[in-house]
DNA sequence: TCGTTTGAATAATTTAAATTTATGGAGACT
DNA sequence: AGTCTCCATAAATTTAAATTATTCAAACGA
């Protein structure tokens, strides 16, 4: 090992010496025997070739080299406190940043409530929001990028098996209507009436819309014959296109949970088909697991886990 | 001995494995094995309780953690490269003080051109010249104030021998008298033409007063008998009154080396009477040396200490 | 001036820590 | 799959640092 003219306990030792005016009493003050004190101080005085404490006469004074070493010893010694500090903060939840993914759905009306409780809880670390399509998030989760995220889709067949895939709830979808419309009535539709209506649906790319039409066809409906009318990419322009009157739309509840209240648009319920989706907590288990990130995982997510998660089990 | 969390070794290696990245290049680097650099990084993550590297992938990558620590340490081991140069310059010479301690005389006549040359061969080594009595500069030789002096004057007893009081070189001194005055055009005076003069002389307080006196007395004049006409307490001022006819003095030549060339000052020479005293150099042999200090008294005293000086024969 | 005390240096031993050699295992590239 | 690279681990060696005990020197009090 290339050495490095001096080691940090050395400096300690220098400063508690400067401190006190006397060996003896930094021996004391450090815990550990004079002759420790002594033999440290002469290894630093022969490394670096100079003497830094006149020893004669009552107390231990420093030479003119000592003065200069001590004031860089002072900023070395401060330098390694804060970085402690720093570390300790971090570790106790102080500091840092938490950074989380999510799919447009779970990031633009789950996410949010979470967040706001995290910080609430934990008000030094930050936290960092990426909305991204599953498939990225899913990439991000693994080369580290993101730390914990939720999706509603499926992941690439690579990533499954990579990432720790944890069901943590049930993500309801529902037919809506305009509040006007003539089928808004009907206690029960049937699934037939499906290919009565104009749709406007999220865009063919997006993971909700998979989601939407794999279990649309699994239930025996053929979607080729669905109507649609448009294909937006926010969910906020389809509730706006749905208010409109424009069209039906399948959507999450978690979306349209202030306008059912208002009555500004209509909530179906369809016989023999219940259009949901697992969410599910995806993390990297190869990857360190910040703080932060465990604090989330343990106290916040399950607060807004369905029963069925193993989330709820902790 | 109450633990620092993390050394300055551990630090150096967490820079290389950052800037390498990997732990193999950077055992490397430092000339260790790598499981050298592997311990020290796992005792490093245990002390400070974190993760500091993500070992996954094909490069060591840092945490948050590891980012956060890496900060402080690049700025921990720059103030130790600073120190270190630090240092060196000072054992080279390149910075540091060197205060040194004289009399009027010497501080004023012999000293700046002592100053101007040690100047120029160590640029970078300030000096600081402080002009105090005999007495306290011993003083302050004695408790380190000072690093060395030279002194014109005898030094009180306790201190003789506490002090390394080296022969240095003898100042010479002469009874100077007005150009115009009528006893300036005999060659050599008698001891009795003393007694016929107005006197200008130093304080009775200043060393060199004292030493001319005692001369005068030793050669069996009585210095009551002559007539001091004034007082004063600068050498430049007496200097002032001499040229001004206001009487005589005995001063160095050194100092009026000027006035005799340009004939405004007349330096009397008096019949079996040499007034001289011994310039001595003072160090504190139980104190440390800087190494200023031991340049100075090296390279530069000895151009200017007389022949039978023990510095000439070093 | 002489003990007496206090603080620092030294020596020898013990203890602890860091490094090395050797080996095993996991991921990456061909 | 096979090889290569890189990191972790284990055991042994070496190196360094701490401790106890002792000596030495300077300061202080009587």
């Amino acid at each position: 090992m290339p050495e490095l003219p001096f080691t940090l306990d050395q400096l300690r030792i220098l400063k508690a010496i400067a401190a006190q005016g006397s060996f003896k009493k930094a021996a004391d003050l450090l815990y550990v025997t004079q002759p420790a004190v002594s033999l440290q101080i002469q290894n630093l005085e022969k490394q670096l070739e100079i003497t830094i404490f006149d020893r004669g006469g009552r107390k231990a004074l420093l030479t003119e080299a000592g003065r200069l070493l001590l004031e860089y010893c002072e900023r070395i010694l401060n330098q390694c406190d804060e970085a402690c500090k720093a570390i300790e903060d971090l570790n106790s939840l102080k500091g840092g940043t938490l950074i989380i993914g999510a799919s447009q759905t779970t990031g633009t009306y789950l996410m949010p409530r979470m967040i706001g409780l995290f910080r609430q809880k934990y008000p030094d670390v930050s936290v960092q929001l990426q909305v991204h399509s599953t498939r990225r998030t899913g990439w991000s989760v693994a080369n580290g990028q993101i730390d914990l995220a939720i999706i509603g889709g499926q992941l690439p067949g690579d990533l499954e098996n990579l990432l720790q895939v944890i069901p943590y709830a049930t993500d309801q979808l529902a037919l809506v209507l305009p509040a006007k419309h003539p089928l808004s009535n009907k206690k029960e539709l049937l699934k037939e009436d499906l290919y009565k209506l104009n749709f406007v649906s999220l865009d063919s790319q997006s993971t909700t819309r998979k989601v939407v039409d794999k279990l649309l066809r699994d239930s025996g409906l053929d979607i080729q014959r669905l109507k649609i009318e448009m294909e937006l990419n926010s969910l906020e322009a389809i509730k706006n296109a749905v208010q409109s009157g424009l069209g039906a739309s399948f959507l999450p509840v978690v979306s349209i949970e202030r306008e059912l209240e208002s009555g500004t648009i209509h909530k179906a319920c369809i016989a023999d088909l219940e259009v949901k989706r697992e969410l599910k907590l995806i993390t990297n288990p190869s990857r360190y697991t910040s703080r932060a990130s465990d604090a989330f995982k343990k106290n916040i997510l399950p607060q807004f886990a369905s029963l069925e998660s193993p989330l709820r089990q902790i």
